[in-house]
RNA sequence: GGGUAGAUGCCCGAGUGGCUAAAGGGGGCAGACUGUAAAUCUGCUAGCGUAAGCUUACGUUGGUUCGAAUCCAUCUCUACCCA
């Protein structure tokens, strides 16, 4: 049993576990960055890893097209060759499914892709992506999926969820057949709930794949437009079917008070590139909700980005750090990249301590009232 | 002294009789971003007004015309060339 769950909150459903991947052991809740092409973008894996991060993402549809899981595996595999020895995770390019879906034609067998880099077209099945993912050598290997649209009609959703679950033991009869490997251990493979906004198949879809067996679950089919309280109730629909002795992982989620109530609907594991992109568009996180550090008001400003800044940013004024933005600075993507992350996984961290504690709603609750009061000025 | 080219909104620059408050950039001011085709994308950027609209605007002054940034004359300035 390689996840188990060290406490658990009086007040709500959060829960303080430990994951043992090959790589390393995790301490959950988590807020995995995301390194889609093999690098948390702009930062070096030395810094992310300084900053807390104990397991990183990347993504199977990227790295497939580019470099090619081939040259990956040659070059000893995704932690060889980017040199980042903490867990991984991979995504199977389900998500991609969904976000190139001008692309795309989806059948029984796999997705025909016109590939975004050449426009040549390109099958990815689930035995694919589980191969891919497997010469990548993640620790985790994300279920090739379908991620519907939002809003999706039931039918649809339906159909859809039925297909992620023929695809769901495709992979699991691959993986029994080839055994991939992450370093010296076993690789590990999780399955992703469907099922959109319906509440029945959120639950078929849960059943589905608990039945086939993974190693932990994942809620997938959020974050793609949908309104706040429909992605809440994606979560809640599907949790009670989940085991409780294995990890669950809302996917591609969220802003910093999401994730803090998804952890208290007893989620485990977070991903987002929301830390990162804003970051590069000159946001900020702050205790007193985002920033955007391009504004006027910002030009004369001494003040560090934040209270809870990490020492390596706090020295620069916020006026000197528009004026990298304004200026089109490297620094300056370098730096709030640097600084929103450290955000995320200071926030994630109080929370496990929050939660050893018995204190968590309690931090939730006071983190959530100052960062959504008002802008900080 | 003579000749040629030119002067457009914060800047660069297109426009050469009505469809022009004036293309396109840049700059500026905001907004968006949730399993990353994203150092990206969107909006606004003469003044007044909620708006219809009104008022100023294409170097100066005057003219032609129903109508001028666009045609004519004048002057001013700039660049280059010839003495």
């Amino acid at each position: 049993m390689s996840f188990t769950v060290l406490s658990t909150d009086s007040s709500s459903a959060a829960r303080r576990g430990c994951l043992v991947l090959p790589h390393g052991t995790v301490e959950t809740p988590i807020f995995m960055p995301v390194g889609t092409q093999g690098t948390v973008k702009t930062l070096h894996p030395l810094e992310v890893e300084e900053l807390g991060a104990q397991m990183i993402l990347g993504n199977t549809y990227h790295l497939w097209l580019r470099p090619g899981h081939e040259t990956i595996r040659e070059l000893g595999g995704l932690h060889g060759f980017t040199t980042w020895q903490k867990p991984m995770l991979t995504d199977s390019g389900g998500f991609q499914v969904w976000s190139l879906a001008k692309l795309r034609k989806i059948t029984e067998q796999g997705v025909n892709f016109s590939n975004h880099l050449d426009g040549s077209k390109m099958l990815l099945t689930p035995e694919l992506s589980m191969e891919i993912q497997g010469a990548l050598g993640s620790d985790i290997a994300m279920l090739f999926d379908e991620c519907p649209p939002y809003p999706c009609d039931e039918a649809y959703a339906e159909k859809s969820l039925a297909l992620t679950s023929r695809w769901a033991q495709r992979c699991k009869n691959w993986v029994a057949e080839n055994e991939p490997r992450s370093g010296t251990g076993r690789q590990q493979h999780f399955g992703i709930v469907q099922g959109s906004v319906y509440a029945d198949l959120r639950e078929r879809s849960a059943r589905e794949l608990v039945e086939i067996g993974f190693d932990g679950y994942a809620i997938g089919g959020v974050s793609v437009g949908e309104p706040e309280h429909e992605m809440f109730r994606a979560i809640e629909n599907a949790v009670p079917f989940l085991p409780h002795d294995k990890p669950r992982y809302a996917m591609g989620l969220g802003t910093p008070p999401q994730i803090l109530e998804m952890i208290a609907r007893g989620v485990d594991m977070f991903d987002c590139v929301m830390p990162t992109r804003i970051a590069r568009h000159g946001m900020a996180m702050t205790l007193d909700g985002p920033i955007n550090i391009k504004n006027l008001i910002h030009a004369k400003d001494p003040r560090p980005i934040c209270e809870s800044a990490h020492p390596h940013v706090a020295g620069f004024s916020r006026a000197y750090l528009r004026h990298l933005f304004r200026a089109g600075e490297i620094l300056g993507l370098r730096l709030l990249s640097y600084h929103n992350l450290h955000f995320y996984l200071r926030l994630v961290a109080g929370a496990r301590e929050a939660i050893e504690a018995g204190t968590y709603s309690d931090f939730k609750n006071s983190f959530i009232q100052r960062y959504t009061r008002s802008t900080s000025s």
